[in-house]
DNA sequence: AATTACAAAGTGGTCTGACCACTCATAGTT
DNA sequence: AACTATGAGTGGTCAGACCACTTTGTAATT
């Protein structure tokens, strides 16, 4: 039950270890953690070793930590993952336009898979949708909608991802011009329209890209 | 110069500190960073300091430490940052479904991009590609192929970084069926005809998907 | 001269004990 | 009752000590 000793990175079992901890105690997000002293007693190891395991996981933002107050499990859906990937794993993707180029793929996939869907494009919601139209709505509220409704979780976390690292052309408020051809869209995502439907999300990007020179 | 003292994380500050030092030495992938008692005393801090960035950075996959070696730069395109999203981040994306529908997006998107390019389908690599379907070949080596042609590197990385969750339908050959839909797929993608590519791609997809029922 | 064996230096891995800075609950004062 | 001071508990950091392991240089052997 201990493979404590010599050889391999005990550090790294103390990761597993609090894992099963917070997993068996039921630990909640918000939730807090042993103490450090206590922790590493109950696992039976210096308090640097649960120390470094600690550190590694607020660095994933998995944990949060409070001076005084105590370690806490966090909601991880937050920043941390965000800035690191922008600092590694995307450090070599120079261009935004790899960002741009991924959204849009995703969000025509979103379109695709409700085109092709015998479902979705019966249901009354598409009015609902319309309505919306004619209010002030922003750009990401309503594409973020439609990946929601293509009902791929994964998807529209990763555009979520995404969308923090763009340059935010999805922040303003929809014109008249970009109204007008959502309506169309949504016209024809409603009788299932795929090529009508992309033809029209291709004219909106135009729309929203003509500041743009990329 | 020295944010040292008080109040906010200092091992975050050595995280950053770290990535400065990787950029300015110009550390390559593989290549060894300075001693965590070297790094200790530059930095003004004490070891345990150090080892606690240290150890955040390895759990992440990007140094991998050798016990009487050292601390060296790593190929982060491995597996640490993969199992780490699998237990914590992708934890409530239940259905493998969505893992393998995402990845199908990036895969149609790379071919459609292809083939409105005026550039990609007037190259000679076709033939090449289609000589490599006499030979035994993986499927996920000539998706690959398809998505690093299709020139988004930041789609490539998603890509892959999915592979690693699917039941992997993608470690096997081809047989005789499935390369004759990617004959036709990629004489289609040559032209530009992206209707044909797709059409066959789905084509292929029915293939691979013989066993599984979702 | 070449090979082998051994010792030393250097490195990461871990533990201990000691402070510090901060938070919070509580006892004590007003 | 409201306020204040104190102390216990917590994370943050440091210094020093071993240990296990690898590499390297040197001395002994062949």
């Amino acid at each position: 039950m201990i493979p404590n000793n010599n050889s391999r990175k005990m550090f790294l079992e103390i990761v597993k270890q609090l894992r099963k901890l917070i997993h068996d105690e039921n630990i909640a997000v918000g939730g807090k953690l042993p103490s450090e002293r206590e922790l590493a007693e109950r696992l039976q190891v210096g308090r640097s070793t649960v120390r470094e395991a600690l550190r590694s996981l607020e660095l994933l933002g998995i944990i949060e930590t409070r001076r005084g107050e105590g370690t806490f499990l966090s909601d991880f859906r937050k920043h941390q993952l965000v800035e690191l990937l922008s600092t590694f794993i995307l450090q070599d993707v120079k261009s935004k336009k790899d960002v741009h180029t991924t959204m849009q793929a995703l969000e025509k996939d979103a379109i695709r898979t409700i085109c092709m869907s015998d479902v979705l494009h019966k249901q009354s919601i598409w009015d609902a949708f319309l309505d919306k139209l004619q209010e002030e709505v922003l750009q990401e509220d309503i594409i973020r909608e439609i990946i929601i409704i293509s009902n791929n979780r994964l998807a529209l976390k990763i555009w979520f991802l995404l969308k923090q690292f763009a340059d935010e052309p999805y922040r303003s408020f929809m014109n008249v011009e970009e109204k007008k051809a959502w309506k169309l869209l949504l016209t024809n995502l409603k009788i299932g329209n795929e090529q009508q439907a992309i033809s029209y999300y291709n004219e909106w990007k135009l729309l929203t890209n003509r500041g743009e020179i990329k």
